[in-house]
DNA sequence: CGCGGCATCAACCGTTCGGTTGATGCCTGT
DNA sequence: ACAGGCATCAACCGAACGGTTGATGCCGCG
């Protein structure tokens, strides 16, 4: 009978889906000359990656987060991950933000690597991704446990939302004409959210939002 | 006689800085496989480039310009250009921002690329680069002519440094001393970022440049 | 029920920021 | 040589912002 999983001797079967040329080009390279593993297809962005996925038998999905054109990493993670024969996918990008670590968990990948590990460590991360392991680089995994140990006071959703007014310029005069509040509850909110962010003013706080992925640049 | 220079008949030798292994890898695998051009040597930082060129001929510098850690490539080609046997710096990154362009070309850059551009893009601009001519992007090219046709003002490099630190959440008083000028004189340069962004205040300056790519997030 | 968190508002005050005017020195290009 | 852009600084004033205190109402939780 025909193996149709790598299992049965077969090399691990990888998609990849990045949309730079270099790139793919590299870990093309750095699988395919192992035994046990072999590129099957590639994808510049998340459309091209479902219908790769139609076609081609894939034992594991490596997945880049920011491309350029088309369908991003995230929502096509979240697609794959929603189909019935979904293969594991292994998130690897070049950033370690909060935003795009809790994304990416949440649309429900295997794992997440960043592009600067050594190819050593990228090639365990696969096998432990096709197994169903979850595979996290070290500054990944030392940034959700910290996120564990030390809970940052949660911002409350109206605290977000005039996070984001402030990320586009608003004073506070705009802020209370746009949220149809007092400039009194401006400020009031503002405090809060310097002491939650550790900052003392307003364009800190834009940085130190941004950089925590509490607000994402548009 | 021993040749010394590509021209002889020898293959381009090209020196690779990038912090990550695998864009190492894709463009070493790019390289070699053509006629003409060979990847003599590779650097993950700014220092181990400036070690490697002591060392080897080179033709051509490949130079990333965020790496994680160690010396940036825009010091490493400032220091590189400064030799007297200073082999040209084509710029390959994955970044478009004004601030990331110029930077590089006053850094004594002799071209600028993005890593999304096709492999064949990519192998002309390094042979013009060995050549010592200008290599650009299509995007780097475009930004630049919109610049000079400049409908809008053009922002000076100074005004663009200030409005790095700016989005950083400095305040008048730190940038001052950051820069080593008076508050006065960043007020002075606060009304003309504004003047030519058409804002009239510091969070609007910075959204208005991170929205037209004049600076970009951390 | 009472406690705490959240959202709302007010008044006050000191600091920072925004805007103006004016001035100097340095380049660059005409 | 001169104009014009750039970078630098000074003094000034009104407006916006940052910080505090205090207060009200609403909600969920134990």
């Amino acid at each position: 009978m025909t193996a149709m999983s790598h299992e049965a001797g077969g090399r691990l079967r990888i998609l990849l889906v990045d949309d730079h040329p270099v790139v793919r080009r590299g870990l093309r390279a750095m699988f395919d000359e192992r035994e046990d593993m072999e590129v099957v297809a590639e994808a510049a962005d998340g459309q091209e990656a479902l219908a790769t996925l139609d076609a081609a038998t894939v034992d594991v999905v490596l997945m880049d987060l920011r491309m350029g054109h088309g369908m991003d990493g995230v929502t096509a993670t979240r697609t794959i991950s929603e189909r019935p024969d979904a293969p594991p996918v292994l998130v690897l990008t070049t950033y370690d933000s909060d935003a795009d670590i809790l994304a990416a968990v949440e649309a429900g990948a295997t794992g997440y690597m960043l592009k600067d590990a050594p190819p050593e460590q990228l090639c365990q991360a696969v096998a432990a991704a096709a197994r169903g392991e979850t595979a996290l680089a070290p500054n990944v995994a030392a940034r959700l446990m910290g996120r564990l140990r030390s809970p940052q006071p949660a911002l409350s959703a109206r605290e977000i939302e005039i996070l984001g007014l402030l990320a586009r310029g608003l004073s506070n005069r705009a802020l209370s004409r746009e949220l149809f509040i007092s400039e009194a509850t401006v400020k009031t909110h503002l405090v809060h959210i310097y002491d939650k962010l550790g900052v003392d003013n307003r364009t800190a706080a834009i940085s130190a939002a941004l950089e925590r992925g509490i607000i994402r640049p548009r």
